[in-house]
DNA sequence: AACCGCAACAACCGCAAAGGG
DNA sequence: TCCCTTTGCGGTTGTTGCGGT
């Protein structure tokens, strides 16, 4: 584990939000390298950020693969039902949820599950996750614990990483059922919270990102078979495509729980329908997709090459 | 129109485990 | 076996936008 090739002088690293060009640089430097000793990549990436700060990028918006936003309401059960048996283990949650990341998991219970079950919770009993399902929903949720219980990595003792086991979920099962993503009516309440339109940075296009900007990067470059796939990816802003892969917050325009609201979950998907990388239902990526896009190496977080 | 509070997400921080020398 | 470094994980904070007043 130790890499003592990777030793380099103390620097002031960067902080914040990252530019689309700093991801890209990370982008290139993996497409080229492969994952290695993290610490020596932003320095061999010419990048000012830490080596911890790299890996998080890349595992939480760079890395292909990952699905944003859009929790269905099945992605809500495993979470609601695994939480309540394993507690906070984030990374053994993620496992079970295909293309989402611990840290995506983590804040969508800190800002809306956690308070949702607590409601229920103080409401009616002391099994939130049971009472809250509908009879057809604990079906599916037992369902759904069973097979998490016999396939062999949950709970505990995996020692899988979080991001490993996302990738054999996508290649084993393919796609994540997206089964009824606007339809949730549990949510009403959540949903009246308008969708939000995000802007974390004078870099981030806003909805008008349609308009090619300054620094489109060349996409077809670096994902050379998102084109092919899609057939018609010309990206007007490659952190377009960026999301398309990654769900970078660059494209990001909508609320993430914006599948609550029918309207502008339709207008999402209307949004991003010419790239091709959404599939019908609002938001998500065709997994099985995404495995032929990047089917040329392994998305293993550990052993990721090209 | 301005201010305030809230919600949501991105990113940072600290700790522990793992592994090499 | 110990020490050092890297990695992974979970908790927490910071930033931003929106709605309400």
């Amino acid at each position: 584990m130790g890499c003592r090739s990777c030793d380099k002088p103390k620097m002031n690293y960067r902080k914040g939000l990252w530019s689309p060009e700093e991801d890209q640089r990370l982008r290139d430097y993996i497409l080229k390298h492969g994952l290695g000793c993290w610490s020596a990549v932003p320095a061999k990436a010419g990048l000012q950020r830490n080596g911890k700060s790299c890996r998080l990028r890349w595992i939480n918006y760079l890395r292909p693969g990952l699905k944003r936003g859009m929790f269905s309401q099945e992605e809500e059960d495993v979470v609601i039902n695994l939480q309540a048996k394993l507690g906070n283990k984030w990374s053994q949650i993620a496992m079970h949820l295909p293309g989402r990341t611990d840290n995506e998991v983590k804040n969508y219970w800190n800002s809306y599950l956690k308070k949702r079950v607590m409601q229920l919770g103080s409401n009616s009993g002391s099994n939130p996750a049971s009472k809250n399902a509908s009879p057809e929903l604990l079906t599916s949720m037992s369902a759904t614990t069973e097979l998490i219980m016999t396939s062999g990595g949950g709970g505990g003792g995996s020692t899988a990483t979080s991001t490993h086991d996302h990738d054999a979920n996508i290649s084993s099962s393919g796609a994540i059922s997206a089964t009824e993503p606007f339809v949730d009516h549990q949510h009403e309440q959540h949903h009246q919270q308008q969708a939000r339109n995000y802007v974390f940075a004078d870099w981030m296009p806003t909805a008008a990102a349609a308009a090619p900007g300054p620094e489109s990067y060349s996409m077809s470059a670096h994902w050379p078979a998102s084109t092919a796939s899609s057939g018609n990816v010309t990206p007007s802003h490659g952190a377009f495509v960026g999301d398309q892969m990654s769900g970078s917050s660059y494209a990001a325009l909508q609320h993430p729980h914006q599948h609550h609201h029918h309207q502008s979950a339709v207008t999402v998907a209307g949004a991003h329908a010419s790239a091709g990388g959404m599939v019908a239902g609002g938001g998500y990526f065709d997994l099985l997709n995404m495995g032929d896009i990047y089917g040329g190496f392994s998305t293993t977080n550990d052993d990721l090459l090209f």
